[in-house]
DNA sequence: CTCTTCTGATACTTTAAAGTCTCAAAAGAG
DNA sequence: CTCTTTTGAGACTTTAAAGTATCAGAAGAG
């Protein structure tokens, strides 16, 4: 008769694509709208909406994986960044560059949506948030950013001018590879002409 | 027997006072959160549940009326700096100062939430997208914005720049009167120090 | 104080989305 | 091709929020 009564992931099966094509769009579309239905959701990943369910056996759950899913790509994103151990000058472009493309996740998991009970949640939640706070704390250190500039300003500014990026270019409005330069620019120097002899910020173009 | 049976506002009575706290306290509510029930939103306004459902017979009338009432706000408090026919630079300037406590209109109004359906709000909506960009254009022409930088770009920077600083200061964050100024900054100059050498400008404490 | 208006509480119905179940057929493996 | 796994469709139940109705009591006007 049949074998295995759970369902194993077997390294890269059918159901492991299944499975990650619909958690890539959900997370799509629930950055773009946090309250989706399932239906929608469903419809996006182009699967029935009794698939949905087999693998998640609840709207919360798949919630949650979302979220660990976020971190995990976040995380494997940004720690090789911090162990090079740059200045925060170079540490804030690379992660800029990183995270733009992540923009989905990025925004997902810092936005106050989800961490409501599930305890195990909320940690990388704040995980997030500290990071961010790290990173500008580092750069008010470095004297990056102006020494005037409250914290939570700064960390909020990254994390909408990220957000905003991403939510550009999936809309069509700026090319993918100028976003990065663009936040980047916006953060630091602002959008008025470098007028003076400000010579452009390396790397960025 | 008993008088009118429509419910007319007169001038400044208790039912004024009432529809306007819900209103008031809708727009906060949902500016934050856009799927709140309307649970929330009366215990928030500090009514019963009923009495919401007295003066807005459904969750998406209450809606619209917000629309409405956004776009009315913005009118009034953005006709007049427009009629002084101003330089865009200064045209922008107040434009913040007046649009930062208005955060939870402004992008109430400007999140697509609600356009769907509902032919009179979706003129609304594009007016005011309309208007955004038209400062957005104007501030590239004369020259306030660098000329390489996407339209859709500035427009959205403003957009998002604008609600931070209203949501950052309505979680108590940043300071009321800081915000206008911290927007304008980042906006034009970036958050970076405004030194012209890289070095620590200020010599020794 | 008296009379009317307005409100809050509560119990109720309706609706839309969440969640369950079954089955026939598509997709893969051998 | 045959046999097994996995899926999509759709019918069904449950749940939570939307929406309705009623009524007793608070708030306000005269």
């Amino acid at each position: 008769m049949s074998r295995e009564l759970v369902i194993l992931n077997k390294e890269n099966s059918r159901q492991q694509r299944t499975k990650e094509k619909m958690l890539n769009l959900a997370m799509y579309i629930l950055a773009k709208n946090p309250n989706a239905s399932l239906n929608e959701i469903a419809e996006a990943a182009e699967v029935g909406r009794a698939t949905l369910f087999r693998y998640f056996k609840s709207r919360k759950q798949l919630l949650h994986e979302l979220v660990v899913e976020a971190d995990k790509k976040l995380e494997k994103a940004t720690r090789p960044i911090i162990e090079k151990k740059l200045s925060a000058r170079d540490t804030l472009e690379e992660f800029i560059r990183v995270l733009v493309p992540l923009g989905a996740s990025f925004h997902f998991l810092n936005s106050e949506q989800i961490n409501s009970e599930d305890s195990g949640i909320a940690d990388l939640y704040r995980n997030q948030l500290i990071r961010l706070r790290e990173l500008s704390e580092r750069l008010k250190a470095e004297n990056v950013v102006a020494a005037d500039v409250p914290l939570a300003w700064i960390a909020a500014v990254l994390d909408n001018l990220i957000y905003t990026a991403w939510i550009t270019v999936s809309e069509g409005d700026i090319a993918t590879n100028d976003a990065p330069g663009l936040v980047l620019r916006s953060f630091l120097t602002g959008l008025a002409p470098q007028s003076m002899n400000k010579t452009n910020p390396r790397g960025f173009s």
